[in-house]
DNA sequence: GCCGCGCCGTCAAGGTTTCGTCAGTGCCTC
DNA sequence: GAGGCACTGACGAAACCTTGACGGCGCGGC
């Protein structure tokens, strides 16, 4: 049985959770605070974490960091409209994805089931592959109907990146940082840039992406 | 490093035998099918495979006729007990040697250690063939059209280790210090000049590379 | 509703780095 | 002394990174 802590300080999104987690199968705990969501994560050792990012007592990252600090397990993140920059933080910080309140349970369960999915099979395969192409990360060579795709440097690298954390959000400023430097944490072109260079040649069609999504505001996500 | 694959469908069995092995020094690939198991032989070519018989998608003789087929490394086979007609198959198909589930993690490695002593005397390298050359690794030959190719010993070390990696990009870096030694990473120039001269000697047009190929920023490829 | 603003995608051109090639020098062996 | 090999320098060509300009789209303010 797959096992989620929720961690909120309002209780009635907390019932809601449980009453609806449970339904579906889910062996639900629950926290209210970060401090009682560290000590849970470490007492019963859930499968997935849903964790909202305004409680009362420590910051969203602060517990993220906690968490990813010994434990992998995805974190799926709840943060009210318009503050965009904590989600942005959370997500550098280690968090898996994010569901904006007020959320439709439909759209929380499906990111739920995404989430505990891509943990499942854990990065151990070096050569991803989806319908319409496949990435070789060993032998660093991308194949396209049977015919080798040529990458820049760069191009490689953004793309690395991104296959290597399958269906995960990765905030524009963790991709600059990791592909060119931790000088280019703004340089937002480049990556626009370089995204679009990658789509066209690998996705079937360019204008409307398939594998290489944007997250508007936030970053790229590789859609396996 | 002594290389090993371990392909079982069983996580808990391909985590502890990651840990042990690579605890003691072996390097560890794995796979959790019969397909991706013969992928990962020919990919990694493992000093030693370890397979489980249960496998979901193909019959474990089948896996080791696959790999019988053009590899002789050593197959250690798992399997649970009671299934003897099965190890007899196994046994009969190609392995070498097996082990009852649920078995004792001292067991096994004795067991590796000495599939891996039996199998070294008998160590033959293979000849990679393409269709304008061949070179034969182990007598250290390389011959064009019937005609012994005359290489120089660092164009004959440039060429080795590209070819024992087939299909896979080496980076410059890579190369230089495994032909010319740790302190030489960065005289790229000595490449450009040792791979023109195994292209001239190799290439049916030496101007437009087949086999020898340049990844520009990256590095070489050897393409069988 | 309309407009400005910010973010994203596209294209093209410049400057820079990297690559391929040729030719030449020095060293060692025979 | 002849020959083979490793190494170096120079130069044109190719590939790549960066940058700027422009248009589309969504969103919030007026």
């Amino acid at each position: 049985m797959t096992s989620v802590l929720v961690v909120d300080d309002e209780p009635a999104i907390v019932r809601a959770l449980r009453i609806n987690l449970s339904a579906r199968g889910y062996e639900v705990h629950t926290a209210v605070d970060g401090a009682s969501g560290l000590a849970a994560t470490a007492k019963h050792r859930p499968d997935v974490v849903i964790l909202d990012l305004g409680l009362p007592d420590l910051d969203g990252t602060d517990v993220i960091a906690g968490i990813r600090g010994w434990n992998s397990a995805p974190i799926l993140v709840l943060s009210a409209r318009g503050h965009e920059e904590a989600k942005v933080a959370a997500l550098d910080a280690g968090a898996d994805d994010y569901v904006t309140k007020p959320f439709g349970m439909d759209e929380l369960l499906a990111r739920l089931r995404a989430a505990v999915r891509r943990a499942a099979p854990a990065e151990d395969e070096p050569t991803v592959t989806v319908a319409d192409f496949s990435v070789d990360l060993a032998a660093k060579r991308v194949v396209r109907d049977g015919v080798p795709v040529r990458l820049t440097p760069t191009e490689w690298q953004l793309l690395e990146v991104l296959v290597r954390q399958p269906g995960r959000l990765v905030t524009g400023r963790q991709l600059l940082q990791e592909v060119w430097g931790s000088a280019y944490g703004s340089e937002t072109h480049y990556l626009r840039v370089y995204v679009a260079q990658l789509r066209r040649k690998l996705e079937p069609d360019p204008a409307k992406p398939r594998y290489l999504l944007t997250e508007p505001g936030m970053g790229y996500r590789f859609q396996p």
